[in-house]
DNA sequence: GGCTTCACG
DNA sequence: ACGTACGTGAAGCCG
């Protein structure tokens, strides 16, 4: 029999440093839960124990004073982050079927110590899953020990690991540990001594006592000799208490730790409260049980299949109707459901369906996207009035899924049963609940008008770009990929010859041997996995070798050729048009985002990249109209931040970043040069993303405290941005959220972590996202606005494509003058800002002749 | 499936 | 003393 004994607070607090923030919608952190479980499944797959007991410190504190519990509380105890994880962390994994095992007056220690050896004294094995390296002295030919390095490193510990890597018997490590001493653990040692010395002593001597008692003796120098003298009290203390207690009271009956029943379905309802979907799925619990806080079994609902009379009388009967429509993988209907009080209809045929979206009814749905697709294809006027996904992404911008059943479980809708016994129908039968609860929130936090005017009215304008898709010139990418795919070879053979063998130049590792080892060029910075070889660092190496530029060609030509050719061609469509899926709920700021393929990185910034765009063409017959937005983030800053010299130049239409270098560098406007000009341009793309000079200075090529000068002149001749910056981050902090000029949420758990990078990163971030998230509004207004104009001026001109802060437009070529008019106009007035908002249209047969 | 690299705004 | 700008998606390598 095989016993597993986990250091429940020692994995704990490896899960909750090692794992960033994480927290469930009303701020409550889960991190260390989540990081607990995960290694706590995996450890449980490696070993393949009979038994489990997870052991935890008991916290008898007996403070006379509240005060004094408190101070102690927050200097020393765990951060109240963690602390808030213990209670639901004992509760999942009691309600999972394992034991835990704490013991008054004892040390998690003490309890691996008595465990492991009772497991061994009664003939089985043992292995304690820790992070702590104390353990260690347990080890034995029936006792191993796991140990946590980081997240997802372990070592597996026997006597001869032990034997290889401290150079004594596992038990000698306390005798080591109390010459050595251990400032973290408070044990003093001896004075002086370090491991290696004392590592020598236990080799030669065996033990302490042994030591001391003939200290005379021994063959020791007299330096040390004398400093084992002095401390010899210290050195008998520490040898005390490094030693792991084997006989803490605790039940040592190992089948009292066979792995129980448990609770599973009170874990799942746990998890889905917390938020933890995956872990869900992970600990293999059944779905349906996370579905509810409290599972409503006493109520039911008939599921009726409908038939055309049935449809006709729901329609009858309803002005809104509760539905779910499921597509096919060519987003086709193949079912759908229709949910009331005491009913759940199953629509099984096309015509009915057909027959629900043609009927003009608002629909309140868990996903409009593919509905307003099917009704733009078939001719349907959909109207959508309530989307669950689209306001749980307001609500709750960072989640990972918008999906029914887990919308249900966290928003704790209670779920009724099918009277038939079908399974997996209860959340889309507590549609209706689920769509009012989630208005309610919305309206709570002043979203309405994000909801019903922005995301839903979007939707539908996304859903049609995605039909209409974008016409590409294949033959043309094809040939590009062969001329291409030739220079990538021609490059490898000389980077082949330059080197003197063959190996993978895509591999960075094999890459890496070849440059630093073969060729013993200098490293210049480490990755998690070994040296880097990123674009940065083989500049630095250019004027070192010529192979260096060969290779960042290679890489370049792999690139485009890979990327864009190769798996753009795969991507188009019989119609000859790329039809991109845009995702409306996928970034924590707001804007949409674009897969399979994605659209929003066409290379531009390149000659040679830029090529591609050539290929995106306007059908025939047709033009592009191609607008953007001219320094939309900067403009929403100088109006958030209400910073007059930034308006001024945005009103009086004088170029910004001369003006930025005109301030930061003391000089008229007509004396900024060039080089000013652009170091003035990264600190502005600085201030948006939270600067740092560190990074500014790389940017740039400036040294770090040019960098600072630089930043310090711009928040001192900027000063409202200065304060804008600091009010944001204090409000973010007392709110825990940064909001946009709509009222966009972006939660921030972070700026609550007490890890000084976790929570610059949430400075940052509380900087950057009411302005990213402001400019994502603004374009979204825009794209809803231009769509509707194009309807009611009745022209055939079509939104196919958003990049952030431009929109593209396929139209017929006499059209085009009154859209580019028009693209502009409804880009320009999509809101009021106290800087004017500048777009700029022009026009041309391929992408390439239509931007700027 | 995580990591590295690199394309875009 | 810390590590180093915000937001994405995709390809290729490797354990």
């Amino acid at each position: 029999m095989k016993l597993l004994v986990v250091d429940g607070n020692s994995i704990l607090n490896r899960a909750f440093y090692g794992i960033k923030p994480l927290t469930t919608k009303d701020g409550m952190f889960t991190n260390a839960i989540y990081g607990f479980l995960t290694m706590f499944e995996k450890m449980k797959a490696d070993v393949q124990p009979d038994a489990v007991a997870i052991a935890f410190d008991l916290k008898a504190k007996t403070f006379r004073h509240k005060m004094y519990d408190q101070y102690k509380a927050n200097r020393k105890g765990m951060p109240e982050e963690l602390h808030m994880q213990m209670t639901p962390l004992k509760e999942l994994l009691t309600d999972l079927g394992y034991k835990l095992v704490t013991c008054e007056g004892y040390e998690a220690d003490d309890i691996l110590g008595t465990l492991s050896k009772a497991a061994a004294d009664s003939g089985n094995t043992c292995v304690i899953a820790t992070g702590d390296r104390d353990s260690l002295q347990l080890v034995s030919d029936r006792v191993a020990v796991r140990l946590a390095k980081n997240l997802n490193g372990t070592m597996m510990y026997t006597p001869e690991v032990v034997r290889e890597e401290y150079g004594v018997e596992p038990k000698k490590l306390i005798e080591i540990k109390a010459i050595q001493g251990d400032t973290s653990d408070n044990i003093p040692g001896v004075a002086g001594i370090g491991p290696k010395g004392a590592t020598e002593l236990i080799q030669k001597y065996g033990d302490v006592e042994y030591i001391y008692a003939h200290l005379d003796e021994l063959d020791i120098k007299a330096g040390m000799k004398a400093k084992l003298e002095k401390s010899k009290d210290n050195c008998l203390m520490s040898r005390k208490l490094g030693e792991i207690c084997l006989t803490a009271p605790v039940d040592t009956d190992l089948s009292h730790y066979a792995v129980g029943e448990g609770d599973k379905a009170a874990a799942a309802r746990l998890m889905a409260k917390l938020e933890l979907f995956s872990l869900i799925k992970k600990f293999d619990l059944d779905v349906t049980e996370s579905k509810t806080v409290e599972q409503d079994a006493q109520r039911t609902f008939k599921v009726v299949d409908a038939d055309a009379e049935t449809i006709a009388k729901i329609l009858s009967e309803n002005n809104g109707l509760y539905i779910q429509v499921v597509f096919d993988e060519n987003e086709n209907p193949v079912a759908s459901y229709i949910s009331t009080e005491e009913i759940l209809y199953k629509l099984n045929s096309i015509e009915e369906i057909n027959a629900v979206l043609n009927s003009g009814k608002k629909l309140f749905t868990d996903n409009s996207k593919p509905i307003f697709a099917y009704c733009d294809r078939m001719g349907y006027a959909a109207e959508v009035a309530f989307d669950t996904s689209l306001a749980a992404y307001l609500l709750s911008p960072s989640s990972s899924s918008y999906e029914l059943s887990r919308l249900c479980a966290e928003y704790s809708i209670p779920l009724a049963t099918a009277e038939n016994g079908e399974e997996g129908l209860g959340a889309i039968h507590a549609l209706p609940a689920l769509c009012k609860r989630l208005a309610d929130d919305i309206h709570d936090i002043a979203n309405d008008k994000l909801l019903y005017e922005i995301e839903i009215p979007l939707a539908r304008v996304l859903a049609r770009m995605e039909n209409l898709g974008f016409a590409v010139d294949v033959d043309g990418i094809r040939a590009y990929g062969e001329q291409l795919g030739h220079e990538a070879e021609a490059l490898q053979q000389s980077i082949y010859e330059d080197v003197g063998y063959e190996f993978n130049i895509n591999s960075p590792k094999q890459l890496a041997t070849a440059l630093f080892e073969e060729l013993n060029l200098p490293t210049r910075k480490k990755t998690k996995s070994g040296y880097s070889t990123n674009a940065e660092v083989l500049e630095s190496l250019l004027p070192l070798h010529p192979v260096i530029q060969k290779i960042l060609d290679y890489r370049t030509v792999a690139k485009l050729k890979s990327t864009y050719c190769d798996s753009l061609i795969e991507k188009v469509a019989p119609d000859g048009r790329i039809h991109s899926s845009f995702n409306q709920t996928e970034t924590r700021t707001g804007r949409i985002s674009s897969t399979e393929p994605n659209l929003q990185n066409i290379p531009v910034r390149t000659e040679r990249g830029k090529e591609f765009r050539r290929f995106f063409k306007a059908k025939e017959g047709c033009v592009l109209v191609d607008a953007d937005y001219s320094q939309i983030e900067l403009r929403v800053l100088a109006h958030m931040a209400g910073d007059e010299t930034m308006r001024k130049a945005f009103t009086d239409r004088i170029d910004i970043h001369t003006v930025t270098a005109s301030e930061v560098f003391g000089v008229p406007v007509e004396s900024v040069t060039p080089l000013m000009r652009s170091r003035a341009k990264a600190v502005n793309f600085g201030i948006v993303y939270g600067i740092g000079a560190f990074s500014l200075s790389k940017d740039i090529g400036v040294t770090v405290r040019e960098a600072q000068k630089y930043i310090d002149k711009y928040l001192a001749r900027f000063s409202a941005i200065d304060s804008y910056m600091k009010t944001t981050i204090r409000r973010a902090k007392e709110d825990g959220y940064v909001s946009t000029l709509e009222g966009r949420r972006r939660y921030l758990p972070e700026l609550a972590a007490s890890n000084f990078n976790t929570r610059s990163f949430g400075e940052r971030v509380a900087r950057n996202a009411p302005i990213q998230g402001t400019a994502a509004d603004i374009i979204k207004i825009a794209m809803v606005r231009v769509d509707e104009r194009l309807k009611k001026e009745g022209l055939e001109a079509r939104l196919i494509l958003q990049v952030h802060d431009e929109l593209i437009v396929e139209a017929p070529t006499f059209e085009s003058m009154q859209v580019a008019m028009l693209l502009q106009e409804e880009m320009e007035n999509a809101v009021s800002l106290s800087v004017p908002l500048i777009a700029e249209a022009s026009m041309g047969e391929t992408w390439y002749e239509a931007k700027g």
